[in-house]
DNA sequence: TTAGGTGCAAAGAGTTTGCTCGTAT
DNA sequence: ATACGAGCAAACTCTTTGCACCTAA
């Protein structure tokens, strides 16, 4: 049957070939913020005739057709998710590359009011946090998690080749 | 003389040759976020004997004795300032690329309590905002800039080839 | 039928690296 | 003297693109 994202690329009117289907499939059941490789993967899965060069033209189309959003965490290899699954944040843990969402409702509100002190209209944002888990943390801390609202772990990335321009520290590494 | 970068570097215990020496001085007096290639460019006009091999391998060095600091603001383009010029974050002008600093003592506090919430013990963070200028501001508004302390115009920047990842629009450009 | 999508391989952009020669210490 | 740096070009990674062929509408 038609995945969320499937139905979405129809009502933008996107002609839906096979490969399209297969992604747009793939994209409506991540729950993490896969990259191009990792969605080819998992794509190829589904059906072998998937060429990267067709998931690299999908994601940049449904980006620009405002379906997925891009992200940078650092790496070097972009990362998407579906757009509007709610504002929020990300709490990147660089041991492991997991990524946990979190609202940010003071802080928006804090950019709101910098961009205007500064005379400037504000487009859009990048706020993440770089963090490690901390260790033998009596448990009370580690469930405060479930304390902030919209707080998701969204799961595991995979190993990256090299780390590159971002807050990750060089060969601090994505994932593993 | 000595540039404050080559001084730090010879604390460092760097070896400095005179290519070094000529980028240290370029760091040293820039005032906004060069890219590599700018680097570059300034270095060559004090000096044509620099490779930009040199200029990327110099970067890599001071980044990792912590004597630079690595940016990512969208563009593909690694950018680089001081470290240590004090703690603040950055406003970007996705029309012309344009760097304003402003510090975010309320934002630390948060980031640092919701990392605290989720487990993390915070590394680092990113934050930036991306913004246009607001066109026929009341000046009062725009003046305003002067009110946050630490708030400067870094300069600019030059006419990118791409942009990417990033939370620029796919054309948005930096600069120009 | 035909505008538009796909695969493949080549091209690009930014960055790194192997190798040989040069130089700061 | 020698360990380390520099220049040059080739290699790499991620992403885009030209072209011939294919397919959804």
């Amino acid at each position: 049957m038609e995945s969320r994202i499937e139905r979405i690329c129809v009502e933008h009117g996107l002609k839906m070939t096979g490969q399209r289907r297969v992604i747009a499939r793939v994209l409506s059941e991540a729950e993490d913020h896969p990259d191009v490789e990792e969605l080819y993967r998992r794509a190829s899965a589904l059906d072998g005739r998937i060429s990267i060069a067709t998931v690299y033209r999908t994601v940049r189309l449904l980006e620009e057709r405002g379906i997925l959003e891009r992200r940078d965490f650092g790496g070097g290899r972009a990362r998407y998710e579906p757009t509007e699954h709610g504002r929020h944040y990300h709490l990147i843990d660089i041991d492991t590359g997991r990524v946990i969402e979190f609202e940010g409702g003071e802080h928006e509100r804090l950019m709101q009011q910098i961009a205007a002190t500064l005379g400037f209209e504000l487009v859009s944002t990048r706020l993440e946090i770089y963090g490690r888990r901390v260790q033998g943390v009596p448990r009370g801390a580690a469930r405060g998690a479930e304390k902030l609202p919209g707080a998701v772990d969204t799961g595991k990335t995979r190993p990256p080749r090299r780390a590159d321009a971002g807050p990750l520290a060089r060969d601090a590494q994505l994932e593993r």
